[in-house]
DNA sequence: GGTTTGAGTTGATATTTATCACTATATTGG
DNA sequence: CCAATATAGTGATAAATATCAACTCAAACC
C-alpha cells in the first residue's frame, strides 16, 4: 500500500510530529492532501546519505535506524527512530542532501512529506518555526553527548549506555527483543562486534542482565547506571 | 573597554555575521543600541558551559576555542571561533543553557547581543530565521564529522586533519604560530597530550611538517592531506 | 534432506593508545 | 636574576581495543 493519503489528516494522526499542533487548519490540510505514504520491510533502505532531501519523513510505525557512513565502509549509529519524531537530516538547509541513511529495523510504515511544505511553514509560520529550531537543537545536542561517549567512555561505558537507552527512549520495557544485531549495536557504541559479544557475556555473568536466546533483560539498572556513568 | 556600544553600527561592522545583511534598518539599529561589547585577554572564560544563554556572542577580533567538557575533567575541543561568526549554542533553543564553554585563545574583543532581541527577529522575520537555521545546522554538519574523525581514524589521521583545519579554517596559511598547546591540540584532535609530540615529531622526520621553535609550517600538503583521508 | 550462508561466539594475538615517571626547556613573578 | 611553575619532550609500560582464525548453530535454499 503506497501512495497519496487523500482521506488521512495529519492534525488527527495519533503520531503526528508534536510541532504540527502549531500548524493552522489549512495547513495541515494542505499537507495532509500532499503527503505520501509507503510501506518498507526490516532491512529496506528508506533513505541513503547523498540523495536529496526532498522529502521529510515521518514513521506512522515501525523502528528505524540512522547511520553515518564513515571511512572504509565503517558505520555509526547515531540512534533509532520511533514514530512522532520528524526525521530531517541538517543537510536540508546547507545543500539539500542527506548526510546520513535511514533503514528499517522493522517493517516500517513512513510518511513522506515534502521538504517545500515545511520549509514554507518554516518561512510563514513562526511558533512552527521555532517548533522547527528546538527539534534541530536537541538533535545536535544529542549529537554533542553521544560524540563525548564514544570518544571518552570505555567499552564497559558505552555499552551500558547503549542497553539503557535502548530501554529508556526506544522499547520503554527493560526486556526488549534484539532489533540490533551484534554487528549493529557495536555500530551504536562504536566497539567490534566481538566485543559486544564478550561485553555483554561479562554484564551477564555479573547479573547485570540476562540474555534468554536473544532477549535481552536489564536486571539491574542501576548498576547499568553506575557502569554508564563512570565511563 | 567595555560596555554598550552606542556609537557603533553593527550592520556596518566589518566583522558582522552574514545574516545581519537579512535585517531590516531598523532591526540593525536597535541591535546596534542594545549591543554590549567587552574585552578577554588569552585564556579568560568568556562563557562557560551550564551558563544561561543570555547573549549571542560575536567576536569582533581574537580567535577563542570551543569545547565541550566531558568525564573527569577531559576536554574536546570542538572549533576554534574567528571573527564573523555567530556563537550560540544550541542550548539557545533547548533549555536556555550554554552546553560548551567558549575561552579566548588570544586577546578577543566580543559583542554580545540579547538572545531575546535574536530570537525575536527570529520570529518576525523568515529571511533571517532561515539563515539562523542554515548555520546552525553547518554546525551539526561539523559535529557530524568531527564525531566520525573521533571516532574511526587513527591518531595520525586525526592529527593531519587538525593541522589542516588549523591551516585552512583558521590561519589561511600553511605556517602558523603555535595559539594551540600540545594539550589543548590533544583536546582537539583526541589524544593524550604526549601522543601529539610524537605525532608531530614523526610528521616532522618524515618533512611533512618542520617545527621552527614553535611555529608549525605544513611543507607538503597532499600528504597531510592523504595521511588525513586514509584514516 | 543436505547444504550453504550468515550470525553468534571464543580464544589467541597484534595494534593502538593511554599512563607513568622522568628530564629538559621555557616563562613568569618576586 | 633566580626560584617556581608550566609546558614540552622522551622512553618504558600497561591498558584498551581491533583483528584474525576458528568453530557452532540456526535459518534459508535447492
Amino acid at each position: 500500500m503506497f501512495g497519496k493519503g487523500i482521506d488521512v489528516n495529519c492534525g488527527s494522526c495519533p503520531n503526528a510530529w508534536s510541532n504540527f499542533k502549531n500548524l493552522s487548519t489549512k495547513e495541515i490540510k494542505e499537507m495532509s492532501q500532499n503527503r505520501f505514504q509507503s510501506n518498507f520491510t526490516a532491512g529496506e533502505m528508506i533513505f541513503k546519505a547523498g540523495s536529496p532531501t526532498s522529502n521529510a519523513v515521518f514513521l506512522s510505525s515501525g523502528i528505524a535506524k540512522i547511520y553515518l557512513e564513515g571511512f572504509d565502509g565503517k558505520k555509526i549509529i547515531l540512534g533509532l527512530c520511533k514514530p512522532g519524531r520528524l526525521i530531517v537530516g541538517p543537510g536540508a538547509y546547507v545543500d539539500s542532501t542527506h548526510h546520513y541513511s535511514l533503514v528499517a529495523l522493522t517493517d516500517v510504515r513512513a510518511c513522506f512529506i515534502d521538504m517545500k511544505l515545511i520549509k514554507s511553514y518554516v518561512q510563514s509560520n513562526p511558533l512552527f518555526s521555532e517548533g522547527y529550531m528546538k527539534d534541530i537543537s536537541e538533535k545536535s545536542l544529542r549529537t554533542f553527548y553521544k560524540m563525548m561517549s564514544l570518544v571518552q567512555k570505555k567499552m564497559p561505558g558505552r555499552m551500558a549506555e547503549g542497553l539503557l537507552a535502548l530501554a529508556d527512549d526506544i522499547f520503554m520495557s527493560d526486556e526488549f527483543a534484539p532489533i540490533l544485531s551484534r554487528q549493529e549495536l557495536g555500530e551504536f557504541t562504536g566497539m567490534a562486534k566481538e566485543n559486544v559479544v564478550r561485553i555483554l557475556k561479562e554484564f551477564s555473568n555479573e547479573g547485570i542482565i540476562s540474555t534468554n536466546g536473544s532477549t535481552i533483560t536489564i536486571n539491574d539498572k542501576e548498576k547499568l547506571k553506575l557502569i554508564s556513568a563512570n565511563g
